[in-house]
DNA sequence: CTGAAAGCGCTAACAA
DNA sequence: TTGTTAGCGCTTTCAG
């Protein structure tokens, strides 16, 4: 009643059993003749190879694990679905790991997953670099959306889709900026960040940094407060679920988005088109990002050549213009008590 | 260099294999003088028992996969949120799937899995009652969101929240509802599509099914045209993507919700309330169907005791009010060329 | 309570 | 091309 193995197999067919181990695992090191005749006794009795076992043997797994700082963030949704589809079409199997937000359950997960998975793809990673190069030494790694010398890493370039938004910005009319940052810890947001300093020092904006803030909708509120005290016409928040916050608070303030406000965002997930006003944000092809990690990720798995090299994929954005953004046209004074950036 | 195995660590602590062994799965069997000894040599040595071998022997692996329809649905946001959280919280690892509403991919991902998990999740199956016996038959098996006799499932209670739909729309004057149905395979489109029926009948309006659509904002604009073409003053939509393509198609045709139309969506996904006008939606405590759900399968793939009910969990679904629907003023007669259901 | 030893199902030398 | 034979790392009788 148990399930068959390769002994029932052999015996069946009449052959050893590593003839029908090779029958499965290298099947071109195996007569035709005799393969087919293995394989079709095998269906017969309805074998299928012990994933287990095979794992004990090879250490490999055929699983990848991909963790993403919060899973509810629909932005993660076409990374997931890319690197999935990428995982499944070479028949590995993709684990899901959520870190929500906390750097702590990230490493965790991480090394209680490190001895059962074949690598691992970090998305957003909350985790100091020092972790990450550790994890790497114990298991290949790539990351999404985060960059670090030494390792394979696949990104947005938002140095580029930053200098966009402030151009788009500046010919507006708009002489400043306040950005409304991401996680302490968030790569990206320090990136942004950086990104967007140097493009407004560039042409002559002025920009300052409020938070952080949590990326979430509910934690626009505070963001639009302190943007609105910051004395604020032009907003880049951190990503769009925070910028849907803000414009949410914002018009529940009477603030006009965009006459007296514009607001921008980041990743262009799909509520940023449904929402009044629609979100001016920057996109990219996220699916884009999970298959190349994927791809990398796979190719430093697979035994087909080693790669010592560390690819760092930069894969463009895209600004999407939409009604949240729009030229200054009086000028807003809604300047409040002092506050520092 | 190789990671430690139980027999370095029996080595350097002078003990046994097996008592290293049972230190670690079956503490109670060893003294705890013993035990504390082999646990402090284990840590020193940095030693991790692995998996592969430990699966080998119990076929277990602390590993249950959960299969989604579609994962760029945020409706499953809350449910693999949920599961994933409960699995944690056990120690399981969960291995995600996304089916891409395709039954074929759903049942293959599933059968390749089957040997090297230890349980599943499956959300929203599109597979046949038949195949559903079949793996459960395999392996221990929850479903969530579809209910097949003999087995367990978590659902939430749309019978009863199809009833306060229809309730809601008759209460503003609506006689007459269309419901744009989900996928031919979707067990909840059949659900919802009975249960709304039974409930207009009961209170005197009149019905009708027009569909099958995909449950995507995409689909929208055609199911917007058919429900229009249809002389529909009030649309339920099979779930709130749809919803949310439908008002916006409704409003691109200068159709205005509420007024003219009423629109009512399923999930409550987070753009629900992000939207102009705000959707009125059947929501519920999607993360609690997650997290019953993953309950019940670590329940029957623990070997606690055993579990020979399927547990059938019903949970409350809550009308979400919000600004897509109204009271009927004028008729609507933008009826065009014909067109069947 | 602890140790010795036999596998779990499969793969990978090594022979033939 | 195929068979023989050790293990992979761990658990689990069975003794002691």
């Amino acid at each position: 009643m148990a399930d068959p193995t390769i002994y029932d197999v052999a015996e069946a067919a009449g052959v050893a059993t590593s003839t029908v181990s090779r029958a499965f695992s290298t099947p071109s090191r195996v007569s035709s003749r005799t393969r087919e005749h293995v394989l079709a006794v095998a269906a017969e009795l309805g074998y299928r190879p012990n994933p287990h076992a095979r794992a004990l043997l090879s250490g490999r797994n055929h699983t990848v694990a991909m963790v993403v700082s919060d899973i509810t963030n629909p932005h993660y949704f076409e990374l997931i679905r890319g690197a999935e589809m990428r995982a499944r079409a070479s028949e590995y199997t993709l684990v899901l790991v959520n870190a929500e937000e906390s750097p702590r359950i990230e490493y965790d997960q991480i090394q209680r997953l490190v001895s059962s998975v074949d690598g691992f793809l970090l998305a957003a990673s909350r985790l100091p670099d020092e972790n990450l190069e550790q994890i790497a030494a114990q298991r290949p790694l790539v990351l999404m959306n985060r960059e670090l010398a030494g390792l394979p890493s696949v990104v947005l370039d938002h140095v580029t889709g930053c200098r966009q938004i402030v151009d788009h910005l500046a010919s507006l009319g708009h002489r400043d900026l306040v950005y409304l940052a991401g996680p302490r810890n968030s790569w990206m947001a320090a990136t942004r960040w950086s990104a967007l300093q140097a493009a407004a020092e560039e042409l002559g904006l002025g920009a300052q940094s409020l938070g952080p803030f949590t990326p979430r909708v509910s934690q626009g509120g505070a963001a639009a407060d302190a943007a609105l005290n910051a004395g604020a016409t032009a907003i880049v928040a951190h990503n769009d679920l925070l910028a849907l916050g803000v414009v949410q608070r914002l018009t529940q303030r009477s603030v006009r988005v965009p006459e007296d406000v514009s607001v921008v965002g980041f990743d262009d997930i799909f509520a940023a088109d449904l929402a009044t006003p629609s979100l001016t944000t920057l996109g990219g092809a996220h699916a884009d990002v999970g298959r190349a990690a994927m791809e990398i990720l796979l190719d430093s798995v697979a035994p087909i050549r080693s790669k010592d090299a560390a690819p760092q994929v930069l894969l463009p954005t895209e600004l999407v213009l939409r009604s949240s953004t729009g030229p200054v046209a009086s000028q807003v004074s809604d300047g409040g008590t002092a506050r520092s950036g």
